[in-house]
DNA sequence: CAGCAGTTTTGAAAGATTTCAGAATGCTTG
DNA sequence: CAAGCATTCTGAAATCTTTCAAAACTGCTG
């Protein structure tokens, strides 16, 4: 910057103002230091500058899973506005572990991130731990318990709901559930969701018909073999989230069960990624039914929320109430569910 | 950190070097320090010191998408290993825009990201653009035309020609393409490992049976579809991408076309993003063959490269001459491909 | 042409760290 | 106990910007 200014023979002070596009500089200085800046390739150093203005115009993100369809659309949904807006998003995948999470934590706020956006694997967020530190916080997909802040999630309760009553219309009354662990707010809303639709329809829930996986495939295929075992199995099986739903497919091939004459699948996540909303649910055989969450706008809303916090007065004041964001999702019908056998 | 050495009443010099982790500082001070650090909640500032010490520890990663299963895997290899190495890495989406790609990188550099990693969309890569500024760059997935620098990719040529040979080998003759747009490296290299395989089996590849998707659903779904439409139709398709694969399926399942009774069909890229390994691809009716890049293996070779580049002489070192690094593909044969109908 | 009100331009401080030359300290040795 | 030598500690400079008070300039008015 000083060879700009010694350049254009003005001071850096000059170089700085227009380069930042203030006014109050001269046509004729504007343009020298211009073409100074060109001849020189200058481009002007980040770092110093968020040093002495305080602020990074970078989002830290950490989810659990970066590769997994959902998550993957979630932070392509918060990347899109992000870039929009000037700002940078700095990724952390946690593995789903806590102890990772924590340290990607550690390391985004000693790298001054003007914000976080987090999927937090701990079911009892650090919130006291957190909190110290004023580091706006947008928190999406899991609410930990008692946690009190912004987060945007799916209305899973109403979705899983909806998905239930659709399996009980079709007249499934042995319906097996593969949840997921507990104390993750996704599975818990869903479970609440399924209890609620069951208890209206005046079927009780039995005991062996509920299964825990792990939200992995190996999870799904598991419980499934589990619930396909059972003296009088169930006619229908609704699986909490995307890779369990794989899991629950390959054990039913493999144990050559038909699907949907035998038993129907339904399962949560469809299967977009990539595809400008084109499903791969739909390439399956049979094509899955499945309950859609919105993920792009997901990440998309997180992030306006979060920047929102960042730089209030900017527009979406109405988002900046802390609380509960609830998505809606679609239950698409498709070919994996019909009527139990008779 | 002035704060905190007035509390453990050491300059900040101090402090400085008992963060670091340096010797040189007696026992009793550096546990004062530490417990100033405590008190204080003290998280040092990453930006004042990548301003000083010329280095911010984050690399540059832009690729033209970010959600697609095959670019989810190499972000997630990438990410694993640096933030391994105490590196984080920002995340750019160019879209498949050469002007957002333009820009990602022209932010990067203000933002003196320590390494770059590229998957670009440009073809006559402007390494002339690039080279004045001294970041160190490594390409992957793509090979701009004349571009001189470390680049690692798949073996596609070789892929390709292996791919190709197992249809022949089953006995096709008519084998229809669908590639991707010319004058991207991946596209071309699998084209000639096709026509390598082709020529060999003195099989001539004929005008019509050539097409040119990009390497979207929808192209994939129209080149088949005009292939199908044909008088004499192939009795093989070739897909050069994932994308383009699941086009492909859709336009015979809505055409009623039998595969791979009718036609068989071959796909790049398998389909395994956050399934620890476990291939989508099965779970297709029919499950499809496919030549599998491994993904993961590459966004991690990439990186290694990369930070071997940066510092030299920690590991690795063979690794940083320059050149083009080629990881094998696989072909995993399943349902998909049959011998042409009689 | 002095005085004045704007408008441009600049010099220097500040931001949080690292680095390094040198000051201070403690210990050994002759 | 003075000298010499390690070892520990510190003060100040440097990194690249932005910011802001003040200086310099411009054009007008009386």
């Amino acid at each position: 910057m000083r060879d700009v200014a010694r350049l254009a023979g003005v001071s850096v002070a000059t170089v700085s103002t227009v380069i930042n596009g203030k006014n109050g500089v001269s046509a004729r200085l504007t343009r020298r230091v211009q073409q100074a800046v060109q001849a020189l390739n200058y481009h002007p150093d980040h770092v110093a500058r968020s040093l002495r203005v305080r602020q990074t115009h970078t989002i830290g993100m950490v989810m659990p899973q970066i590769a997994s369809p959902f998550f993957a659309e979630v932070l392509r949904g918060a990347e899109d506005l992000a870039a929009q807006q000037g700002y940078s998003v700095l990724i952390c995948n946690s593995r789903g572990d806590e102890g990772q999470e924590k340290s990607h934590l550690s390391t985004l706020i000693s790298r001054r991130v003007d914000g976080i956006l987090l999927a937090s694997e701990d079911p009892h967020f650090a919130h006291h731990w957190f909190a110290p530190r004023r580091v706006p916080l947008v928190l999406f997909d899991r609410i930990p318990g008692g946690f009190k802040g912004t987060v945007v999630t799916t209305n899973n309760t109403l979705a899983s709901y909806e998905a239930t009553r659709h399996l009980i219309s079709l007249g499934h009354q042995r319906i097996g559930v593969i949840a997921g662990p507990p104390d993750i707010s996704t599975s818990d809303e869903r479970l609440e969701g399924f209890r609620k639709a069951m208890s209206e329809a005046s079927l009780l829930v039995r005991e062996e018909y509920f299964k825990r996986g792990n939200y992995k495939l190996e999870g799904g295929y598991q419980c499934a073999l589990e619930l396909t075992k059972l003296a009088l199995p169930p006619t229908a099986l609704f699986s909490f989230n995307y890779e369990m739903t794989l899991g629950v497919m390959r054990a039913l091939s493999e144990a050559g069960i038909g699907c949907p004459k035998q038993v129907s699948v339904l399962g949560f996540d469809d299967f977009v990624a990539g595809l400008d909303g084109f499903s791969w649910a739909t390439m399956f055989s049979p094509k899955l039914t499945t309950v859609a969450q919105s993920s792009y706008e997901l990440g998309r809303r997180a992030m306006q929320i979060l920047l929102g916090k960042i730089s209030p007065g900017d527009g979406e004041e109405d988002e900046s109430e802390d609380g509960i964001v609830r998505l809606p999702a679609e239950l698409r019908v498709r070919e994996s569910t019909a009527p139990p056998p008779p």
